[in-house]
DNA sequence: ATTATATATCAAAATAATTTGATATAATAT
DNA sequence: ATATTATATCAAATTATTTTGATATATAAT
């Protein structure tokens, strides 16, 4: 069992590492299989298969089989659930009392 | 010089830790330094300022000295570009063209 | 049934991030 | 001026992430 902490920060994984920056860039443009993913990118194939599971884990990116293909796209659900935590992440939070501190 | 990939790793690297949405999570209650942030952390000195740092840097949260103290809030402006930008990497770009492959 | 292809998984090596303790810096108090 | 306090920086140790190459699995083609 993961903490909440490490539930939040898992679907933030997805933006935070260069080669996955550039999957999603990719992935902008429409559905892609791992293969031309593999094409456009300098990756190998297991470090493919590696970011393509913290990415479909965090659930920004959803993952469909259709044969021996594995077909990628950016999932529209996963990506407004990490707008919206991102905005709870950064707004105050009225419920928590504020404490003055160091003064002089 | 980063890449354009790394700057953006960068702003989410905020949220990509525990401790790290931990310290977010009490800025939510408002304005704190360090001293109150070390308080109620399970974080050693050095270990809160290499994190602090860290989210500084990214444009969460921007640190105000006063006289000894430096107090720590989160960035308005630096949560709504992070926002902005979550949304970018998650939007379909029409400028980039659509490639089918793998049919049969 | 055998072979070929696409992707996933595993383990080891390489690299990067985090923690920790020691020291440095800078402001305040005495 | 010296001592104290808050925070930052540094280097070493620890831990986590990423890369790489080998192997496994599953589908499809022959």
């Amino acid at each position: 069992m993961l903490t909440i902490y490490e539930e939040h920060a898992k679907v933030f994984k997805a933006f935070c590492d260069e080669k996955r920056l550039r999957i999603l860039e990719l992935l902008r443009g429409g559905e892609k299989c791992a293969c031309v993913l593999l094409e456009q990118l300098d990756l190998g194939q297991s470090g493919l298969s590696y970011h393509m599971k913290i990415l479909v884990e965090s659930g920004i990116v959803e993952s469909r089989q259709e044969g021996k293909w594995t077909h990628y796209k950016i999932s529209e659900k996963g990506s407004a659930y990490a707008g919206n935590l991102l905005s709870e992440l950064t707004t105050p939070n009225t419920e928590i009392e504020k404490s003055d501190c160091c003064k002089r």
